[in-house]
RNA sequence: GGCCCUAUCGUCUAUCGGCUAGGACACAUCCUUCUCAAGGAUGGAAGCAGAGUUCGAUUCUCUGUAGGGUCACCA
């Protein structure tokens, strides 16, 4: 293998849902590894056997493949696995006196007050400066971190020592990560140090904030892959707004494939303070992948949100309506809701907006109902040239409203033509006179 | 509070010292249109404050202010 070869890596332990926060890291680490040719490891950290569970490295791993974003360890490794690596450095640290092994109260937990024998880190309390890549020089004085724990025990090693030590054997080069990991870094590189591993480059992502710019959480509405997905996003719009949440080529291109992203992508060019997710600007990149997709692929994409017995001639009217897939359940019951009965409404309704009664709508529903019954061809085209010559002459409003509201019930609908052509003649004609009646 | 980071329209951003500060989302108006959506056009909307460097600062430096991150025997 190429010694310069750049390897990322996306390490998340499994105490949740994959984050959007996270997602993006995932993203920018992939993107970076493959504009480089490198590779990205994706792995557990999974020491802390209190909130890492087995079904969230499932969701983590299943919304990864679901965005598109792959990895190239063969077996996703978790850290628990590895405990045996851990205690050969922790030993070899002692060894060396670089740490040593002190009795201690615990101080907090159920445990508290029993003693415990931890590791600390003898830190020679220096000043850390390390080059990030998005943030430029960082410096640090470490003397504030004292001689912190790197395990809590000789055979439970914590965070900072374990991460330290995979990003060495897996061979990392670039850290990519979130920006709450800044303050991690200087006690890492002193851990780097200590076991003779050389330091990798940094470069630390803005947070993404929710719009009252605190840190983005379940709490303020979908924060997770796993929502995103269930609301009915496209994962490449996901990915696309994701990459230009905090980050931009230069020019003013807006609409990316994975592809694109990849050759275009610049870390220098990442964007250092944070960003707040905008739910609006998704959803126009939402609806820009959906029209481009063609009415099978929307079928296809669309699956489950769309019901069973589903008319294909509503297909293209849906796929012009919605910005993702959760709106095509709302907008079957809201505008296009004229392929269910038609809902009881008043009379008034069927009056154009320019009339001042409803003694010239009944007159026009009449000639509509007229026309219509020698029609034999129900094609959208044919109902409109058989009717456009009416609408020409008593003017469109006059004769297209009351027909419209007619057929659909409705103040907002698609076009009569279209709707007669889905609902058949026989319908058509039923809903048109029972409007007539009316009057 | 200590330490660290950040600061351009409401939001995401462009600008490698010359700016009438550009684009996108959102919003408003208009056009198209029977309605809605889509589409087209137009518009309103920003350099946190103060000092310094400079012929010239949004861009560089400092101070202040504000926001965020982080201070575990969590990761």
């Amino acid at each position: 293998m190429n010694k310069n070869a750049v390897i990322t890596r996306f390490p998340p332990s499994p105490t949740g849902f994959l984050h959007i926060g996270r997602a993006r890291t995932a993203l920018f680490n992939y993107l970076y590894a493959k504009k480089n040719e490198g590779k990205m490891i994706f792995r557990f950290e999974d020491t802390d056997l209190v909130r890492s569970k087995k079904e969230f490295e499932k969701v983590m791993e299943e919304s990864l493949v679901w965005l598109g974003i792959s990895w190239d360890n063969k077996v996703i490794e978790r850290q628990t696995e590895r405990l045996e690596i851990y205690k050969k450095y922790l030993h070899k640290l002692i060894a060396e006196d670089k740490a040593y092994v002190s009795k201690e109260k615990i101080e907090e937990g159920e445990k508290a007050g029993q003693e415990n024998e931890v590791v600390r880190f003898r830190n020679a309390n220096a000043k850390i400066t390390f080059t990030d890549l998005i943030l430029g020089d960082i410096t640090f004085d470490t003397t504030e971190l004292g001689d912190f724990i790197i395990a809590r025990n000789i055979n439970e090693p914590l965070y900072h020592l374990t991460v330290v030590i995979d990003d060495y054997e897996m061979g990392v080069t670039h850290i990519i990560r979130g920006a709450d990991g800044i303050s991690n870094t200087p006690r890492q590189i002193l851990l780097q140090q200590g076991i003779g591993a050389q330091k990798p480059l940094y470069a630390h992502l803005p947070l993404i904030l929710a719009p009252d710019k605190s840190k983005l959480s379940g709490r303020k509405g979908a924060a997770s892959v796993t929502d995103l997905k269930k609301l009915g996003y496209l994962p490449e719009a996901l990915i696309n707004y994701l990459t230009l949440l905090g980050w931009n080529p230069g020019t003013e291109q807006e609409l990316f494939s994975i592809e694109e992203l990849i050759q275009t992508f610049d870390i220098s060019k990442v964007q250092k303070s944070g960003a707040i997710f905008n739910v609006e600007k998704l959803n126009w990149f939402n609806k820009q992948y959906i029209s481009k997709m063609s009415l099978d692929q929307f079928a296809k994409a669309a699956g489950d949100f769309l019901p069973q017995t589903i008319s294909p001639k509503l297909l293209p009217l849906i796929k012009e309506k919605i910005n993702y897939f959760g709106e095509i359940q709302p907008t079957l019951d809201g505008e296009l809701s004229f392929v269910q009965p038609l809902p009881s409404y008043q009379k008034e309704s069927l009056k154009w907006k320019q009339e001042s009664d409803l003694v010239n709508t009944k007159e026009y529903l009449k000639k509509i109902i007229e026309t219509l019954s020698t029609q034999t061809d129900f094609s959208k085209e044919s109902v409109k040239s058989a009717i456009w010559p009416l609408a020409e002459d008593k003017g469109k409003g006059n004769i297209l409203w009351p027909m419209r509201f007619a057929l659909s019930g409705k103040e907002k609908s698609p076009d009569p033509f279209i709707i007669s052509e889905i609902l058949g003649k026989e319908e058509t004609l039923r809903r048109l006179n029972f409007a007539y009646e009316l009057l």
